[in-house]
DNA sequence: TTGTAAGCGTTATCAT
DNA sequence: ATGATAACGCTTACAA
């Protein structure tokens, strides 16, 4: 039981120095004569010879391979993102490992730990936890997967969720919606939400009254949701319409509505936010603002991939992808 | 701007030799004096030293680093695959890489390389084309998740699909249905399906008599759902339920049901399997067979850890865990 | 208990 | 165009 062929063993075969294997396995035009080239493919190919790139790693200080840190691989939002990141990633001949820190600053922490152990050359990261400060202690290459309160110094990608909340407004109030609900997911205690704001900003500019009692907090989830719809339909006056933080708090609303007795959307209809997959097989289909996710994925690859190779730019970016309002079954005008 | 601390530098601050260093790193309870390993550990604190894993790989030829493949994560049936897999190996220390075939054998192969270039220690997967031999040339700790035909040299960790088809007819012939459809998966011409045996071997062990127009085959999408239910609803005699081979198939057919102007479940019941997210916002919730897939994760994994550290077994192992039957809102007795 | 020293498999520098 | 050779940072016999 031999173990793997190394350099050696293919330079000795082909009857070159390891140098020279180097060289052609780099491949980076060098100078090899195709004389010898072709001894040293021969040599690899009969030896069955790969690379160690750990031995590699060991001495270029890089190890293409980049981490993704998220809350939740399994919230129907992120797998598409981190489809996203995969495909570029791949193409580009870096590996990525996995990360979930469930809303936990503790795991967080530990990521960033394994990041610097494994001396891996990039970090994308939704934090849940961490502070600009402790991401800049790391020195890694980092960029940050949606707006975040307090980061700095990160370039940042994330979606347009203010103009997409005031598309989906606009949506309802042209519809003739004026008493519009808001069931808003809690965040802990970061971004108070591009969306709340959109929401009030909203209905100020469209000479809409406000009214607290239709704003409602709740987690993000579909029990959040059902709870959330379950307030407003208490109201003496109810919103005809509800515009709620994600899709998940929108199909909870959507089955509390139909639990209620009511119509979607004769008697009350429903908006959500990021367009899961879930939201299109709902009755009626949920209509929802789309998120880029795929595209987001990608386009925080790209930038973490100028920063490995490139070097941290001077000042951070943030780029904001536009999302898209998706029509569909559970918005009508107001009975 | 000087790099990271090594070992060096840390044993040089606490005035004692690398060994030493790395025998309180490494924090077997070697023989370290309490003294000296007081000393290395404010050295280490104060230094900020934070031990090179990849040096540390090239001695021990141990990345601490598995492969997870999968087709697609995308595809909501492997998030929480993905996440059982991700907690075990979290806990016990290791980094899980992510790739996504796309049920691309070449996409495959190249990961396979991958796992050899960097000296991954294992890999899980669910093989979309490559053969058992290939694997075995890989020559890497492996667990196969999923059933899968032509594996027969490694350990396979499943659900029990078999019986778990059965429950689910079991469950329509108690309610009365006599008249069962099959929207059957196309598999690239792999495993022909245990699920395609169990309802044949149901019925024939029902004494239900077997009609071929009842089966039809489609691919496993939202509109492979909607095109099979329509089959099936020209036939003259229709089948008063319709079992499909997963949810995303079912949710094509429950819409397909609902706009041909059917009740679901007072004119047609519809069955699925897996049990995603989406199958439980349906209108009506789907019933369904739900599979295990968080601890089909896990135990691929802790099958993974064994090989890993005590060896491939002699003999492979099949691990067939339970489906669950969950009745929810899409079946009821035929109208 | 502690230290010395020999690798692990590459890449990069410097001669030739 | 090619080859010696010195790192890279750690682990692990073996010696002391």
């Amino acid at each position: 039981m031999k173990s793997r062929p190394t350099i050696i063993d293919v330079a000795e075969r082909a009857g070159v120095s390891k140098s020279t294997v180097s060289r052609v396995v780099a491949d980076d035009g060098q100078g090899v004569s195709d004389r010898a080239r072709e001894r040293v493919e021969k040599a690899i190919e009969e030896l069955g010879y790969v690379p160690n790139a750990v031995a590699s790693s060991m001495r270029t200080a890089r190890t293409n391979t980049i981490m993704l840190a998220i809350p939740d691989i399994t919230n129907p939002y992120w797998p598409e993102v981190a489809r996203g990141v995969q495909d570029v990633m791949d193409e580009e001949g870096y590996s990525v490992v996995f990360a979930n820190s469930d809303w936990n600053t503790h795991r967080e922490r530990k990521y960033l730990e394994m990041v610097r152990r494994n001396r891996l050359d990039g970090l994308l990261i939704n934090p849940v936890g961490v502070s600009n400060d402790e991401l800049k202690a790391l020195a890694v290459p980092t960029v940050v997967l949606g707006l975040q309160q307090g980061i700095t110094d990160f370039d940042i990608v994330g979606s347009n969720s203010y103009t997409a909340s005031k598309t989906a407004l606009d949506h309802l109030v042209s519809l003739g919606h004026r008493r519009i609900g808001l069931i808003w997911g809690q965040r802990q205690g970061r971004v108070k939400g591009p969306r709340l704001s959109a929401y009030t900003d909203f209905l100020r500019d469209a000479g809409i009254e406000q009214d607290e009692n239709l704003i409602v907090s709740m987690p993000f989830s579909l029990a959040g949701g059902v709870e959330g719809m379950g307030r407003l339909l208490e109201l003496e006056r109810r919103p005809t319409a509800v515009y709620c933080d994600n899709d998940i708090i929108a199909i909870g609303a959507l089955q509390a509505a139909n639990n209620a007795g009511l119509r979607v959307p004769e008697d009350i209809s429903v908006t959500g936010v990021d367009d899961i997959f879930a939201a299109s097989t709902t009755t009626p289909p949920l209509t929802t603002v789309s998120k880029p996710k795929y595209d987001l994925g990608r386009q925080a690859s790209r930038f973490l991939l100028e920063h490995i190779d490139q070097g941290t730019p001077d000042a951070p970016r943030t780029l904001l992808l536009s999302c898209q309002l998706r029509v569909r079954g559970s918005t009508a005008p107001p009975g």
